[in-house]
DNA sequence: ATAGGGTTAG
């Protein structure tokens, strides 16, 4: 195996997450639960109900999962249609004419265009135009964003569809569902999934079930997988070899052998006795070599590459065998099958390698110790017309990196425009990394400037990793520059502040921390915890200076406070005052008609109802995630 | 016309 687990734990806690997690929470899911919680009494009244609309808007349970998309349009019922409370069918295709076609095209266009903000804006303008966007064309600038890895952009605009009424179809549920599985939220995923089971007037499709347990073997979730391929069983829909083989790989990778067979021996079942997509070999043959069993493996594999051609191989499939010989040390056999299926490979009738063959490559390599030529091969894939991406070269880059070979990191890294891709926070926190290991703290500050100049957003981790390899090697100074820079732009937990604080107190730099207390109580970012004025107390009797000089401090902070929310209620009295007179003098009944001024009353006075009751639902439909 | 048809990146 390539990464060990302190490097994947790593490469979790330096990918930048906190974005996406604070986004996550605040974006709410597609749900009008906010809405119709006022007309039940309880959530079992309300799940009773929702049950019976499905019920209204659902014939029978499918029997064959194509029917789907037709169903919701006719099934609704008179009576569900007069309900303001019932789930909001997304519109069909067939109102894609005319202008909504019009503008669909020319979004497409933006899209195509790569400028995703503009695409994203253009629809947001279109809701509220008198050309309102339909669910299509929202599902293809969201499918831009993902493909993007634009998460926080997807749900925002996610989100204002939903409140301006577009309603979801399958494919934007197969989307949210995908997000939440690489944001490694499988369990958010899974509500969704949930969601559009109870909620949603459609069902789920095969993709749905094929996103899902993908993202669940993904996020080690492989029983839960298992789980849902069972409902996707008890649903009508047909055993599916792409599912069985996440599920295999899943287990495969867990080591579990015979659980893999048993997965597999399901499968042929309940396709009659014959399993011909050669997806599901890969995985077969590393049951077997988990079980010790390497003759019936390479059986498996005559049988995968057969002249007959009775299994269906194709780059992916391909794949999956060449990892389960590198991964069990079979890289003579690789080697000959890699070089099979550059042969073999013959765009676009025949495709059988593609990056993911190279990167499989790659760990084989690395798996022999034989890091050049991992390099090589890497770079050798232009041949084949594939490209490498961020992903391909961050992964490359860790393993040269977790093997010494810094110099060799940065080379590459230099050598990414040359394929058209740049390095983000990820190569740089790598790179960074390796320097302090290497001693080169200088040259990490420059790689984490770089994430800075080059408009990359490093996260709380990378920041923490920093400064702690700066205040290891004595480089206050520079560690403290760097708290100063990040301190507007991360949201810094106890942990940050407090190792800053010591690390100040430490070389007798106690005014810079009751500087920076100062900062904290002014702004209320984040409470003084006791473990901090703790360390700001002995810091100050280090010094030999009184303790209380920290508690007069926060006394100064809270009377500044007090007293500026007083002036502020002052402020806001006086202008409240002159509001009404305004209104009493300068819009009287003889200038515009009793109801003009009363109407500007009710607006100026219902204003705050307007927003608190916005903020109910808001609140509401994070609960409901 | 929007996703999906699968791998790798632990």
């Amino acid at each position: 195996m390539a990464f060990s687990k302190p490097s994947f734990l790593h490469r979790l806690k330096t990918l930048p997450l906190p974005y996406h997690h604070r986004v996550l929470h605040r974006a709410p899911p597609p749900c009008s639960i906010s809405i119709r919680l006022l007309s039940f009494a309880t959530p079992e009244d309300i799940a009773a109900e929702r049950r019976k609309r499905k019920r209204q808007l659902r014939m029978q349970p499918p029997i064959s999962p194509a029917r789907h998309q037709q169903q919701p349009q006719q099934q609704r019922s008179p009576t569900t249609n007069s309900n303001p409370n019932a789930p909001k069918i997304p519109e069909h295709v067939f109102v894609l004419t005319g202008n909504r076609l019009n503008l669909h095209n020319k979004i497409l266009k933006i899209i195509r265009e790569n400028d995703l903000d503009e695409a994203a804006l253009y629809t947001r303008h279109s809701v509220y135009s008198n050309c309102r966007p339909t669910i299509f064309t929202c599902n293809a600038v969201m499918a831009a964003l993902l493909r993007a890895s634009r998460y926080s952009d997807f749900l925002s605009l996610h989100r204002f569809i939903t409140q301006a009424g577009i309603a979801s179809n399958v494919i934007t549920y197969n989307m949210l569902i995908t997000l939440y599985c690489e944001c490694r939220k499988p369990d958010t995923a899974l509500e969704h999934y949930k969601r559009l089971i109870e909620d949603a007037p459609f069902e789920p499709s095969r993709a749905t079930y094929r996103i899902l347990v993908k993202g669940l073997v993904d996020n080690n979730r492989v029983e839960k997988g298992i789980e849902i391929k069972d409902e996707m069983l008890s649903r009508g829909f047909d055993a599916d070899e792409v599912v069985y083989g996440y599920l295999m790989n899943g287990c495969a990778k867990n080591k579990d052998g015979d659980k893999v067979l048993e997965l597999f021996e399901e499968l042929r079942e309940k396709l009659g006795g014959e399993v011909t997509n050669g997806i599901v070999y890969g995985p077969l043959m590393k049951a077997y070599f988990l079980k010790e069993m390497e003759k019936e493996a390479m059986e498996k594999f005559e049988e995968a590459v057969a002249e007959n051609l009775k299994v269906k191989m194709d780059d992916v499939a391909y794949n999956l065998v060449l990892d389960a010989f590198c991964r069990f040390g079979k890289f003579e056999e690789a080697l000959q099958l890699f070089e099979k299926m550059k042969n073999l490979h013959n765009p676009p009738w025949k495709l059988t390698v593609n990056l993911g063959s190279y990167n499989v490559m790659v760990d084989g390599y690395f798996l022999e110790g034989r890091f050049k030529e991992a390099v090589e091969v890497f770079m050798s894939m232009g041949e084949k017309n594939c490209n490498p991406d961020i992903l391909s070269f961050n992964n490359l880059i860790e393993l040269l990196c977790n093997n010494d070979l810094l110099p060799e990191a940065e080379e590459l890294c230099g050598r990414m425009s040359e394929k058209g891709v740049s390095p983000d926070e990820v190569t740089y926190g790598l790179l960074m990394d390796a320097c302090f290991k290497g001693n080169r703290p200088d040259d990490a500050a420059v790689y984490f400037k770089k994430m800075i100049d080059e408009n990359l957003r490093p996260n709380l981790p990378v920041y923490n990793k920093l400064v702690e390899g700066l205040v290891q090697v004595g480089k206050i100074d520079e560690a403290k520059s760097f708290f100063d820079l990040m301190v507007t732009k991360l949201k810094f937990n106890f942990a940050s502040y407090e190792f800053m604080f010591k690390a100040l107190c430490d070389v007798g730099r106690v005014d810079d921390v009751l500087k920076i207390v100062g900062d904290i109580l002014d702004e209320g970012s984040i409470d003084l915890n006791d473990d901090m004025q703790k360390i700001v107390k002995d810091g100050l009797r280090r010094e030999a200076r009184e303790e209380e000089e920290l508690d007069r401090l926060i006394e100064q902070k809270e009377n500044e406070k007090e007293e500026a929310k007083r002036r502020e209620i002052e402020e806001a009295e006086r202008a409240k005052a002159s509001a009404k007179a305004a209104v009493a003098n300068l819009l009287p009944s003889k200038l515009f008609g009793n109801k003009e001024g009363s109407n500007e009353n009710a607006a100026l006075s219902g204003n705050s109802d307007t927003v608190s009751s916005n903020e109910v639902q808001a609140s509401g439909e994070v609960q409901a995630s």
